[in-house]
This record gives structure tokens, C-alpha cells and sequence, in this order.
DNA sequence: TTGTATGCGTTATCAA
DNA sequence: TTGATAACGCATACAA
């Protein structure tokens, strides 16, 4: 059916090399040799069989990126962020969803889709500390976020302490007290969860506050719906909160429609920030206070460090640890005026880190 | 370095052939045979090499499904549905982001990328009318919408002009006369934004109303950013709606943030319905009524038209054209009580079609 | 029920 | 600057 080299090579009357030369590129050629060899591919309409390059190379031009799920705004602005930051080096993606399913994951370490791939770029939620010994995998990989550390692979990671810490500081600034966080994760110490509650805990001992133990509210999936269950659950235990710190927007989304619901002012009686910076919370009513960890800095940094990694094959680097750059986007959740003057975007304050 | 079929055989004693049955599954093997066999493949961590068997069988194994952006809500659950989809049938998705951009759209087409998958789910936006010739493919293909068609190609829609008619005739139930639409793409006929006006039209006229064309609001991409200035041009014309009809769930929100900074209150003054049910929409403030399109059945019908398509390679089927159910979802953006009761999904109410 | 031999379409080695 | 030829790892006639 479709042309092969060897019709391009006839039809041109050359070898076969010589067409695999044109088409890659090789310099020393002669023009008219290629000029006739190009004629050729397109009478023939020919395309390279990228089956058969793979075989031959090794490489298949595609990356893996997995996260536990597209429908969750935060990873699918990733996700197109890190397809934009591949289509620039040439390479292709190819999207797990892990669903945070310790068992998804860790086929995505070692199922057989691997061998579709030329790395991969992973963003864990179920694998953990304890874990370090599977990510000792023979392939080129980064991994995103603060979960696992191991040394001898590449990390790109966002300032979770300092960044929650800014967060709080800056709603203690605004006057508030009783902050409540939403989304713990008890006991956890590693992941997202655990280290934004540690810059929460360090902004509050920075200001000589006790931390009342009742306004941290659980929640195991950060979705919307998730936050606007753990606050309904705060709310119902009667905690009285003047702030509210959601460990993302997602669930800061909840969170308002949760308060709202209930007819609570935001922020007059309550101020809400979020942890993302999606799109979204541009949007909502009232736009959302949030932390901008540095998305698309993080995916093309991931991106460019797994071309080289795979670029470099056998060469073995020091492993890296990359961490993104953070900035706080304030907008009417926590201060009124800060929406009042139009459009989204154009009355944000931003205060960087 | 990674163990072949041949390292295989040999550790087990038999031929590469009888190895290949094992792992593909051939029934007629003895016991102690596949036994053997299977140790051996244990004991090397062998794994079957994708590029070769994609060479040799001409397959994959993996789609593409193209799509304008994944940060566009409504299309990153798309892409949720159609990964689970194809999981379910043992294929693996490849996400192009095309922007709408027609070039891109073409490259999707005829790319070399084409050769890495056996077939494409495309959602084209750019694509219309005068190019029906470019979907005369020679590889599997379903299109999704109605912008294009061409008779020897697969097709899933929605039912775009009953579903936006429904979406209308709620509205005027509701006592709404001044019905405002956003997101029209002036002349189209074809497309999405074409359809859903020609419903709103249909029922305006059911109706027996005239529909004043100040009503109508351009907006060319469907973002949250463009609904939101689409709404803004047609206040600062003077235009005082006593409903919107917003072409999709990401301008409604615009829409709805649009209104809320300019101190109109939703539903009293103006009632607000989208399109798509993204789940971004059942936590606004107010919640958002919408049309659900079935995106979960669709997505699941066109992976399952697709992979037939891979299958049957050969046998030239008749196309198909597959519409999907729709229903409306009311929530407190059209109805102040449909939102009072507690939380999201609780409360609403659904109209099926 | 199992083995042998051939080729899928490229790229890489080497010689010319 | 170009050509002949050998892999890459697997699947599949065909034979046994």
C-alpha cells in the first residue's frame, strides 16, 4: 500500500542509504542527488514508517506524562502546558491517568506500555516514602512534586513550604486569626498535603499563634466536591473560621460554593485563598485568592530535563531538583476591592515571592 | 541489555515461535511447555518489544484523539472519558491539542505523527464546509460534531439544535422573553455555534416571538475570558437581558462573573443556562444550569466505533452517524431554589429530552 | 503441538 | 558522495 524507501530509491534511481540520508538530513549529498530524491518522495507521496525507525533506533519520539486525572483542572493545564513544552523538542506525549491508584502507578513504572516510550514524566499521589526502590527504573525519568526522593533521579518540584507559608502570612496580614486549612492529609509529611500545612504551621509560629488543631479539615481527594464537604464538616462542628487556606483551587472552589451556600460573606466574614492558580479562579464569584506555584515553568523544565535525559542515554549525571518560582495572585476572595474593578486579570495584585 | 524473545527461548529450551504462542496467548500449547516458558520469562523480566511487533503486525495500538485545547474543561473530560473508554478496550490514547488552528488540524490529518497511531478521534474547529475532501482518509477515523461531513466517515454528535431549542424553551417556561445568546459566530451554519442558534431560533419561533438580533453576542473562541467580554459588550451597548443562553458552560461562567461585578443579581434579573456540563459548573456561584450532551456516552461510542474500525481494517462498512442523549441540569442560575437546598447534585433537577 | 525460515522498513557499518 | 548488506525483534507461513 503505502511507499517504502526502497520505491523512493527506485523511482530515484539510487540506493536505499541515499534516500534514508535525504530524509535524515545528512549533509553530504549531492544537490541534484537530492533534489531527485525529494522529487521522488513526493510523486510517491512517501512518509517515513516510524514502526520501523523505532525498531531500528531504539526511540520512538514519545513521552509519557502521568497524572491522576485530566478532569482535574490543575493537571490538565499541566497537561497542555508539557504537550506544548514536547511539540518545541520535537517529542510527543502520551497521557496516564493513575486515577492516584498505588496499582496504576506503578504500571506506569513497569507495564508495557513503557516500551512505547522514550521517558516519562510522573507525578505520583499513591507512591510514597518506602517507595524509593521502584523508582530505580533503567529509563529516562522526572518525576513532579515532593512525594518520593531518590537520588539518582531528576525531581522538578514547587516551594509547597514557603509558598503555603507566604499564603498564610498574607492572610494573617489581612487582620485574620482563625485560619482554617482544608484538605489535610493526616500524618503525611511528604506529600503536598503535608508540606503546605508545614508552611501553615511556620507562618503561624512565625506570627506566635497557636494552631487550633479544630480548623484543620480532612480531605482525601482534593476535588471541588471534596472541599466543600470538608468545610460543610467544619462548619457543622461549629468551628468558626475568619479564613480559609484550601491546599488547592479545586477544593477552594468547593469551599466558597460551600459558604456561600450557607450565606457566609466572602471576604467580608470569611477569606478564602486556594493553591494552583487555575484558570478557573479567575472566574468564580468572587474570583479566587490563590498561589501560582510556577506551572508552566514546571513543564517546560520537566520537559527540557527528560529530552536531555534521554538525548545523554548512558551518560549518568547527578541527578537534579529543580524547584519552580511562586507568586501570590490576590483577588476578590480575600479583598473585596481587589474584583471590583472589572475584568479578571486586570486588578489582580500579584506579590511575588 | 533487555531480554528478547530468542533469550527467552533459549533459557526455556524451545523454539522463538513457541515462546511468541505463549505470550500471544495460542491455545494449543501443553501445560508443561507454557510452564516452562512463562518461568523463563519470570526469570529474564522479559518484556515483548512494541516496535517490533508494531512493525510486523502494522499496529499500534494506540489513537489519536485531536481536540482544540485541554484546558478548555469541557475537553479535558473528554479526554478522561475517551482514555477510560479506549483502557477498556486495550488501547492507548495519544492527545493532539490542535488550538483550532487549521494547519494544525491538517498536520493531525496527514502528519507523520499519523503513523504512530491506527486511528483518530478528531474534533476539528478550524475544518468546515469546502473540506470534506481531506477526510477521505485511508486510516480509521471518527469525527466529532458536526462540522464536516463526508459520507465514508464515522460520526458522533450531540443533538445540537434540539438540545439548545430545549435549552431555550426552558427558559421562555420560565417567563424569560429577553433572551440573550453568547458565543455566536456570525454566518456559520454548520458548526456548533451555528446549530445551537438555529435552535434558540426554532424555539424563540415556537414560541412565536421575534428574536432581536441586539441579543446576540459574538465571541470567537469559547473561553471563560471571551464569554465574559462578550456579555460585557453587549451591557455596555445597552442591551438588558432578562436571560442568557451561553453557547458552552466555560462563556457561561464568564458570563455569570461578568454579571456579578456589575451587581446584577442571577437568577431574579437574568437567568444564565450553559452547555456541556462541565463539572466546574455544578460549583459556581450560582450554580450553573446547563445542557449535558452525554459527553461520557459519546466519547465511549466513538472509541467503540473506532476500535471496530481498526479491526475490520478491510471490510468497508457504511458510515455511521450515532447521536447522543441529552438532558437539561437545572441549577441555581436559572432557579434560586434549586441551589438553596445543600449541596451541588442534591438539589438539581434534570429534564431529560 | 512445535520448529525453521523469511521479511516487516529502517538505520548503521563499511567499503568503494 | 554513494551503495551493498547486515541487523533491530517479532510474527507467520509452512513444515515436521
Amino acid at each position: 500500500m503505502a511507499a517504502t524507501m526502497h520505491d523512493v530509491a527506485k523511482l530515484a534511481g539510487v540506493s536505499i542509504k541515499t534516500v534514508s540520508n535525504v530524509v535524515n538530513g545528512y549533509p553530504y549529498i549531492r544537490e541534484s542527488t537530492r533534489a531527485r530524491v525529494l522529487a521522488a518522495i513526493e510523486e510517491l507521496d512517501y512518509q517515513v514508517n516510524v514502526a520501523a525507525r523505532n525498531l531500528r533506533t531504539g526511540r520512538t519520539g514519545i513521552i509519557a506524562l502521568a497524572v491522576p486525572e485530566l478532569s482535574l483542572p490543575y493537571f490538565a493545564e499541566l497537561a497542555d502546558s508539557v504537550i506544548q513544552a514536547a511539540d518545541a523538542q520535537g517529542l510527543t506525549v502520551l497521557i496516564e491517568q493513575t486515577g492516584g491508584q498505588r496499582e496504576r502507578e506503578l504500571e506506569v513504572l513497569s507495564g508495557a506500555r513503557r516500551h512505547l516510550t522514550d521517558g516519562l514524566i510522573f507525578s505520583p499521589l499513591a507512591l510514597g516514602p518506602g517507595d524509593e526502590d521502584l523508582l530505580e527504573v533503567d529509563f529516562p525519568m522526572v518525576i513532579l512534586g515532593e512525594r518520593i526522593f531518590h537520588s539518582s533521579v531528576d525531581h522538578v518540584t514547587m516551594h509547597n513550604v514557603e509558598a503555603a507559608r507566604a499564603a498564610t502570612r498574607y492572610l494573617l496580614e489581612l487582620g485574620r486569626r482563625r485560619i482554617a486549612v482544608v484538605g489535610v492529609h493526616p500524618g503525611e509529611v511528604v506529600g503536598s498535603a503535608g508540606l503546605r500545612l508545614k508552611g501553615y504551621r511556620q507562618a503561624m509560629a512565625d506570627a506566635g499563634l497557636e494552631v487550633d488543631e479544630s480548623l484543620l479539615g480532612e480531605a482525601g481527594l482534593w476535588h471541588r466536591a471534596t472541599g466543600a464537604q470538608s468545610m460543610a464538616r467544619l462548619l457543622d462542628a461549629g468551628v468558626r473560621p475568619d479564613a480559609v487556606f484550601a491546599l488547592n483551587d479545586a477544593m477552594a472552589l468547593g469551599v466558597l460554593h460551600e459558604l456561600q451556600v450557607r450565606g457566609v460573606r466572602i471576604p467580608e466574614e470569611v477569606a478564602v485563598i486556594g493553591f494552583d492558580a487555575v484558570d478557573e479562579g479567575s472566574y468564580s464569584n468572587p474570583s479566587l485568592t490563590t498561589v501560582d506555584p510556577g506551572r508552566e515553568q514546571i513543564a517546560r523544565t520537566a520537559v527540557e530535563m527528560l529530552a536531555e535525559r534521554v538525548a545523554g542515554k548512558g551518560a549518568p549525571h547527578e541527578a537534579r531538583r529543580v524547584y519552580a518560582d511562586f507568586s501570590i495572585v490576590v483577588r476578590g476572595s480575600t479583598q473585596a476591592d481587589a474584583a471590583a474593578h472589572g475584568r479578571p486579570g486586570l486588578a489582580e495584585g500579584v506579590r511575588t515571592a
